[in-house]
DNA sequence: CGTTCTTTTGAGACTTATCAAGGATAGTGG
DNA sequence: CCACTATCCTTGATAAGTCTCAAAAGAACG
């Protein structure tokens, strides 16, 4: 059983950046967005902090303009499951019927536009571009979510790990040089995996040593043989 | 890692039933589904036989009148994965982009309903009624699957069995007597659970020892204990 | 510049998978 | 209708992958 623990003393239930109120630096402003064209409001969350909670009311539709958010759910005894990461481009905040099943938490400093929901069910009743952006949206997510299933209910864990990879790389845009910068945490990567950071770091150190990635640092990490990795994730990304 | 097996002989990626053509019993005819408000066809499958395939032409959507249908993915050394079970009231069909990305097959004789995709994005398109049943209807199966994501990354094998066993009695009108009729083998639940036949056999056998459950046979169970099954769930189902 | 958190690595334990085999069940064919 | 046969289900013994516990080096932050 994937135990609860608390790293060097602080809980998992909590494991977040020290110090900070919620919503510290949140800053609102106007926004039109390019693909939705309706009106958002743009909002800021520094790092580590809570965007909505799990149970909380569901009545925003988020875009991400920068920064990297995970949608998560904790359980009773603190086990922790990231069931998506999102990142700049993506939508995110109806994960519900009436509230929300799984809380919200900004992975580095994030800014967002929002929309509330009034106005987007508003705008599919009406019909149109809209209706049908946001049921391709949803529809999206919910393959990205079944092929979460296919990896953690028959994939060991380094073919985890090199789906992760490929997955990110094609989500992201890559710094020069073809740098893949991985904002999050490697209990973050654990968490989504289905896997320990212990599992994870060591699957890493295996890829790196056999020569399929190269790592600048912790979150910096370069693809050297994509075949490898494609060979591994089994399918095809 | 979770190995293709041959139980017996017969290969794992074609394991269903033997002697039967694909759709060898389907019937056509016109209906009107009460929920939709949208013509459609029905159309029935004989047990062990495919309703589409991966990678197949996504121009349906359909409901279950009756019967049960797994929704898969095999990978490509045979091992399974059933992302979701479709019963009766369920609907299924939109789990791609252009194409499936997973394949359906009847679990038992199964009778749906099926509607043309081109007349179900012409009624988003127009809005309405029909367009918000259908961006409901994809929010459900996605926080549905978001679940199942928690239980394939965070629970124990004991946890799944129970979170299935609780699901399913939700999901199915239970025979009189409160007993759960399970369509599915334990080869299914074992690929939907990520688990291993034999895994799912134990849990279950557990659980009858210990009073959880009494199994009338290997497709009739009943619940004793409720509060034992929720407490392993670990959920508020 | 100390403190806290993150990351890595090692040794051992445990859950679940694998291999094996007998018994139950359900369609099949005589 | 009954025996046949393929498949399914269960149970046991063993193996393997991943988790747990432990600890130290490295990074981030105030």
């Amino acid at each position: 059983m994937q135990a609860l623990r608390e790293p060097h003393g602080h809980d998992v239930a909590t494991r977040q950046e020290p110090g900070r109120t919620a919503r510290s630096i949140a800053t609102d402003a106007l926004a039109e967005d390019d693909a939705l064209h309706l009106p958002g409001r743009i909002s800021s969350f520094a790092r580590g902090n809570e965007i909505y909670a799990e149970g909380s009311a569901m009545d925003h539709l988020y875009r991400v303009v920068s920064g990297a958010v995970r949608i998560c759910k904790v359980m009773a005894d603190g086990r922790r499951q990231i069931v998506e990461f999102s990142v700049a481009g993506d939508t995110f905040g109806l994960d519900g019927l009436a509230a929300h099943g799984f809380s919200a938490e900004a992975i580095t400093a994030t800014t967002l536009v929002c929309y509330p929901r009034r106005q987007l069910e508003e705008a599919v009743r009406q019909g149109g571009r809209v209706a049908r952006l946001v049921e391709r949206m949803t529809l999206n997510r919910l393959v990205a979510a079944q092929n979460c299933i296919v990896m953690l209910g028959r994939k060991t864990a380094q073919e985890r790990v090199a789906s992760f990879l490929l997955e990110m790389c094609q989500r992201t845009t890559l710094a020069n040089a073809g740098v893949l910068m991985l904002p999050m945490s490697r209990y973050d990567i654990a968490d989504h995996l289905g896997l320990t950071v212990e599992t994870v770091s060591r699957v890493l150190g295996a890829l790196r040593r056999e020569g399929a990635i190269a790592l600048a640092d912790a979150h910096n990490l370069r693809v050297l043989d994509r075949g490898r990795l494609r060979a591994l994730s089994e399918d095809r990304v």
